[in-house]
DNA sequence: TGGCTCCTTGGCCTAATGGCCAAACGAATA
DNA sequence: TATTCGTTTGGCCATTAGGCCAAGGAGCCA
């Protein structure tokens, strides 16, 4: 792997990256659904709101989420919807698993 | 967010997490033109040994590969072909990104 | 058995991450 | 202008991650 190629991963785990936070998954998963703003996110989660906005601006700063500002608050909203597509691969990592575990377990 | 929630967003993340470095996921995708054994990987990478396979088993611990002992070497492979997937997202994500990029320089 | 090769594990160090609190900041409102 | 509300940022701390080196198996083959 030369400097070039490596680059071009370190560009493309930093998105997977952020994705592999289960709070961002779970605001990810939120956004889907249409924009929430900040203090939203933070009551569902039930952490503080500070926590909330660095999780945000890490998705931000990747670009899979983009935030508008309108008035008081700050409204994030996903840029990138294809990741979404992230969750069907994840559970079927989670059912192989499973069934080699019932393979083992038998 | 309870704490039965959480933990569905916590082994999603751990997979998502598995596949967030560089050198895994020049791993995986080497993987996904056929098995490898840990010096093939190791010398196209060009890390430590002991560095990849600790990858390796990162991967392997979540369920995305699996090896095979034969003879003296160890084989990998990939056992959850979907998370190729994550590529063609992600280079989404990197488009979008530079177009937003280009607007912003306009 | 002894030595070789291939791989894994443990140890150690450094850097990055994630959490909270406190402080700063911008916009709206009084 | 002063205050309040919603959000971000900086500081601090504890934990995790990633890298190499050295040591420890597990198979082969002489």
């Amino acid at each position: 792997m030369d400097a070039k190629a490596r680059a071009r991963y370190e560009a493309r785990a930093a998105i997977i990256k952020a994705m592999g936070h289960p709070t961002r998954l779970f605001i990810v998963e939120e956004l889907a659904r249409g924009e929430r703003c900040v203090w939203e996110l933070t009551e569902m989660v039930g952490a503080d709101v500070s926590t909330i906005s660095k999780h945000l601006s890490v998705l931000k700063n990747v670009g899979i989420v983009q935030d508008e500002k309108r008035g008081n608050q700050v409204f994030y909203s996903l840029l990138v919807p294809c990741v979404l597509n992230f969750f069907s691969c994840v559970e079927s990592v989670l059912q192989s698993r499973a069934k080699e575990h019932a393979k083992l377990t038998k």
